[in-house]
DNA sequence: TTCATTTATGCAAACGTTTGCGGTAAATTT
DNA sequence: AAATTTACCGCAAACGTTTGCATAAATGAA
């Protein structure tokens, strides 16, 4: 069966494409009469317009890419589910591609959006990328970017991000209300600038406004490492009575050598994470937390892209904010 | 800065429109000479081809769709991770949309996906879809779809989906070997037929194989009221030994009552689940489970998808196996 | 030299829209 | 009755490609 294309109900109705496409969009050039009949036809043969064509002409997709380092991520998968559902109320559709955390990646998928003349791409920088030339190119090419979580450093770029040294510091004032005496933070991969910020911020906190505690620092590349790291250091004569993880994957070791010891929580330790909420409520007792939420992020990520593409620039940074989740870990 | 075009190429060298187009795909009639020249400046002015243009032209679109009900969910981003690898791969790119379960969303979706001519849809059914007309339409145009995961009873389609029941009778194998005595089986909502297939098996599999063990079946609608019905039955004089969870978010119910009452796996109890893996992996010990891998699905929905674009019709379904994962639990 | 063949290139239509401009008839005003 | 306005509608170009066909030049055969 053919596509009904406005050439045939043209046609059909003894009208030109021209009248027959007014009447569609309900042009006031077209009189009531027609427009009805145009709408008639157009419904029983179930006519939907090509949006290549569309795009073609107006030069204009109403697409948006994104790309993230992984779709399967607790973390981007609600980001992506927000700007989806924000994406569908303002008549987007998205465009995902995933990086895998490797610049070549990055690079096609890019190229990818261009050639489809996306109006718009949310991009996740790679852990490793320098370069952002490409990103230029996008500019360029008059498609707006609007990088979320991972950013570049420049402040020429828009932006959105978790308020990385606010949770650190959320979490550093909750273990000091608990009075903690010893305390274990754990956190990620030392390259990156999420635990270079968290760990920084945290640390000045508690030096700052708990100088008797003692804390020790920690840096670990997976769950299984900070697993075995908290097994390491709990078997010490000095025990810990809180540890603080920085990331799910962190939480994840960590409960999986409590669990192995049958440490109590909280009465022997105190637990306390920085998530989306998920993996902490898996636990029983529940995990504290400060919430660092990838849907919160992408709603504000979207708006950010709204205004690019309808007012002009707007080239600040904006982070959304944290909040302290009570669980029953503390 | 304008977007470079073949027009704009062809007046800089020259030459006619289309002998740029035939130099830049290599076309035998062009000569070597030429091609050279062409490639040359079209790198330097960074062509990049319009992807409506073409698509517009040829009247195919190199996008495929997608509708899971919700990305946010362990399974489907794995199925998702697996067919963007794969349409990479392929030069294809992915739109992803979710129905949130909603068939309203889901027939929005496909409307979309409609006027976006994509060549082929990955669909995976709304919860309470039961009118399949929307996706004869989209045969109308020619469009393939795949249905993947929750799919229509009936055979003309092309599915695929994972082998529920050999799930489910791989648990009930694993149970009785442990020599189960009373076995507490908790699936969920009876609504579902993924439910009603794997409920059937086991128990089937259980009376033919295991008359004697004695096994009590519920169905839960939530984490939350699987965590209930454990405390409930559990508590009971007669202790079950084993306990059987359909889907990772009965396993993460009952695990938080095995937690709280600090149940000890698998001495006191044995514990098998049917899971994508990670969730059962966050505990120690570390849950067995039957495999259900979203991304095997993906993998093999990707390569049904392909066959239907190239070949013609693959009116078969298609399961991916199941195996059974050791973990401590049993 | 002449005709046939090969090699290299260009012409123009088509894909399905949108939209500025112009046109005609009817309705309204002088 | 003539002039002007209003209400509808159509023409045609443009968006950037692809591709069948025609054309011109260069080569080969006779």
């Amino acid at each position: 069966m053919m596509n009904t294309t406005l050439k045939l109900l043209a046609q059909q109705l003894q009208l030109s494409i021209s009248t027959v496409s007014r009447a569609l969009k309900d042009h006031p050039d077209i009189s009531t009469a027609t427009k009805e009949k145009v709408h008639a036809l157009a419904n029983s043969l179930d006519y939907e317009p090509n949006a290549y064509a569309i795009q073609l002409r107006t030069q204009s997709s109403k697409i948006f890419g994104v790309i993230v380092p992984a779709i399967a991520n607790l973390f981007y998968d609600s980001f992506i589910a927000a700007i989806e559902e924000e994406s569908r109320k303002n008549g987007y559709a998205l465009m995902i591609l995933q990086s895998s955390n490797n610049t070549e990646n990055e690079l096609n998928n890019l190229k990818i959006f261009r050639q489809n003349r996306v109006s718009g791409v949310f991009a996740c920088l790679s852990a490793h990328t320098q370069n952002l030339e490409v990103y230029e190119k996008m500019s360029d090419r008059a498609i707006p970017v609007v990088f979320f979580d991972i950013v570049p450093k420049d402040n020429k770029y828009t932006k959105v991000r978790m308020a990385d040294e606010r949770c650190a510091i959320i979490a550093a004032e909750k273990i000091i209300e608990r009075g903690a005496k010893r305390v274990l933070a754990i956190f990620g991969d030392p390259a990156l600038s999420i635990s270079q910020k968290r760990k920084q911020a945290f640390q000045q906190f508690m030096e700052k406004y708990a100088a008797k505690t003692h804390c020790t620092y920690i840096n670990t590349h997976s769950s299984a490492e900070a697993e075995a790291a908290f097994d390491k250091h709990f078997n010490k004569s000095q025990k810990f009575d809180t540890v603080f993880a920085m990331t799910d994957e962190i939480l994840i070791g960590v409960m999986k050598s409590i669990q192995a010891h049958n440490i109590k929580v909280p009465k022997e330790i105190g637990v306390i994470s920085i998530s989306n909420g998920f993996i902490p409520s898996l636990y029983h007792p529940v995990i504290s937390y400060v919430e660092t939420s990838g849907y919160e992020l992408g709603k504000l990520a979207f708006v950010q892209m709204l205004a690019n593409i309808k007012g002009g620039k707007t080239l600040s940074e904006l982070t959304v904010d944290a909040k302290f989740v009570e669980g029953e870990s503390m």
